[in-house]
DNA sequence: TTCGGATAGTTCAAGCTTAAACTGTTTAAG
DNA sequence: CTTAAACAGTTTAAGCTTGAACTATCCGAA
């Protein structure tokens, strides 16, 4: 990426345009990227709905919890599940209703609150659990171990890269 | 769980089960790629509104038919953004409000109608277009050339295998 | 010709999601 | 003690998204 000697001029030209050529790339990979989980999460949503009559997000606030049995605070799950505070307010509030997820009060900070799933939320849980880890396993599957482990590294590489770009943002 | 008393039967009992211990792996890595997507979409959405007062669905609809400057019928639409027929309507519908693309009818299918951008839409989508591309190089630029070659090769493996997957299916 | 199935779009209700404004609570500095 | 800032959740308006039901149109076969 750096052809220095010579004429510098284009290089320097395009360095401060912002946009060099190369960077079509970048985009191909990040649609590619983007597609790729399109795909599998629009399946995924589909066969949740079709199978369980529930939602990603509601699945997803379970298996939160499901990791913690004793409870989370919402604050913990907006963070953990990367969506808004009040998202989780009113998914929470779905869950409570329909008996899948009870709250507990904090011991001394009256602002806190505890989420957990009841027994019944994770018996259910555990059906759709087992299910999803199945289907993500078939749609993998005609990927070999060795380039999931390959792919796997560089996401986490991606992974890290984008919030470390992040982090010397606007502080 | 499963207190195992001899060897092999927990193997064979997690492999009839239909969740072998190496598909937690999986799970894994579709978790990471989620993520990945997902914090670069958030940032990108974030930058849209802020820098452009746009939407990303916006930005997309608009992106196909940059492409295509003869213009292309909202069902092809639909199905290049990967989202439902009703959606583009209501994006269609929104975008030509504000100018920024217009609609053109089929010359012998009445029920067919061409989107195509303004000379407007043209101006403010290159505008968006640059910023938008710079914005991914930089969320990439941590991975090297290398790597994200790499990165771009494997998710070509799973995303035609996913949708292989996905083809004998129901069908 | 006409009838039935396929196709292109639209509409609608329900749910998801967000940013921003808001309430109530805790904490720490003065 | 007082007060200001930080924090945990909630509410709200706006927009996105979907699946399903619907209208209108086209096209091919009997």
């Amino acid at each position: 990426m750096s052809p220095d000697d010579g004429r510098a001029a284009v290089d320097l030209e395009t360095a401060l345009a912002g946009t060099p050529a190369g960077h079509k790339e970048d985009l191909r990979l990040w649609l590619r990227m983007l597609s790729c989980a399109t795909l599998i999460e629009t399946e995924i949503r589909r066969r949740l709905r079709e199978q369980f009559g529930t939602t990603l997000p509601r699945f997803d606030l379970m298996a939160q919890l499901d990791r913690e049995p004793d409870g989370l605070t919402l604050g913990r799950i907006s963070r953990r599940m990367m969506v808004s505070n009040g998202n989780v307010t009113a998914l929470a509030a779905s869950l409570v209703a329909d008996g899948l997820v009870q709250r507990r009060a904090h011991a001394t900070d009256r602002r806190t609150q505890f989420l957990s799933l009841t027994p019944h939320g994770r018996l259910v849980f555990e059906l759709q659990s087992a299910a999803h880890e199945r289907w993500i396993a078939e749609l993998f599957a005609s990927v070999s171990p060795r380039d999931r482990a390959a792919l796997h590294r560089l996401l986490g590489m991606v992974k890290s890269g984008v919030r470390q770009a992040l982090k010397g943002e606007s502080p």
